[in-house]
DNA sequence: AAGATATACTTGACGTCGTAAATTTTACGT
DNA sequence: ACGTAAAATTTACGACGTCAAGTATATCTT
């Protein structure tokens, strides 16, 4: 009788598109510089047409933030694939961490925002998929003898420093001329006790 | 001939009750939870008012932020007073450092927000003044023995280590049932290679 | 004492935002 | 062809930041 309905591909594909366009705009102004009317002109479409595939703007920036994390678990992945010695690989995944936030900052940005909104939601299934890689590359390295004491900490501690580094970067904190990567390279030498 | 302008002292207590309130609010419910109108209606004025002090909502913020890093920094600087030797000075450091954010976790978010103006903005008087309580405390510690290293490297791990604990606390991102206080013992502990 | 005037403040209005509701367009089954 | 339900658009609302115009107030001059 009616219209065919939407099926989930085409859905799918409408909600990929308005993410990537979403994505460039949070990037360029923030969360307040991007309004529906200008995303939907840029998408050829009507200012309420998203309305049909997201629930509201925040919903929109939400698919945006996941996006980004997808694609930071799976440079993670990506960098410590095939890399036996659990030193090298953690270095690795240092290294691609940064990387990752020097290539996509306003990406980084909306992943670790501080909104208050951000401790309700809890860790979602790609942070946890980042997060595993480091876990068991530390794992790895104190069963290595290369690190000392209790995995979970260490990892949380390391995770912590190069956030850290890269935040206070990202925020134009770093003072006395240092940068980032003055920074994380001793860093590294330093947890391994090895210069590299 | 015409009526008298206000005294930079009624500026000051205007500037400083708007802040006050405003940072209520912001703390509550985010920058764009906060209006113009509400304050006005909360100060008892007319929306307008609040233009005769500042530029724009986005310098009521600015002050506000400032005023949080005003208190940091004091608050840094009470915690060190007094305290000789460099390590327990140095532990104490990070101690009143969470201590804060955790007192003031809106305040702190607001203190490194992500934003791109921030790193427009560069580092600020109250911001280099707590770096520079740290800074030293690291120098001694180095003079002491207690740390190797250059003082400035070491002295931007050890901030960029806390400072990467609290934001990923804040953030809702420590797992695995860490939590803050799990993390920032240890890490004292590690880096002086002596338990505490 | 009274008017002039620079200053503090309020009012009203504009353009823009997110989005709810009403409306129109579209494409399928009969 | 035509009815119909889904998709998309149009219209409209309340709230926002803030510009511009207007009002009130307190001090100076005379």
């Amino acid at each position: 009788m009616p219209r065919a309905a939407l099926s989930e591909h085409e859905v799918e594909r409408f909600r990929a598109e308005l993410c990537r366009v979403a994505a460039l705009r949070f990037a360029e102004h923030g969360y307040r510089g991007v309004t529906l009317r200008a995303l939907a002109a840029e998408l050829g479409c009507s200012p309420m047409t998203p309305y049909r595939y997201f629930e509201s703007k925040a919903a929109i920036f939400e698919a945006v933030r996941l996006a980004a994390f997808e694609r930071f678990a799976d440079a993670q992945e990506t960098a410590a694939q095939g890399i036996e010695d659990p030193v090298a690989r953690l270095c690795e995944l240092g290294l691609a961490y940064v990387r990752f936030a020097l290539e996509e900052p306003h990406s980084y940005r909306i992943m670790f925002e501080l909104d208050p909104e951000a401790l309700a939601r809890g860790p979602q299934e790609p942070e946890v998929r980042s997060w595993a890689t480091m876990r068991a590359a530390v794992g790895d390295a104190v069963e290595a003898g290369a690190l000392d004491g209790d995995p979970d900490l260490l990892a949380h501690l390391c995770w912590a420093q190069v956030h850290g580094l890269v935040t206070l970067h990202l925020a134009g904190k770093l003072v006395l001329g240092q940068t980032l990567d003055d920074l994380i390279g001793p860093y590294f030498s330093m947890i391994f006790s090895n210069p590299r």
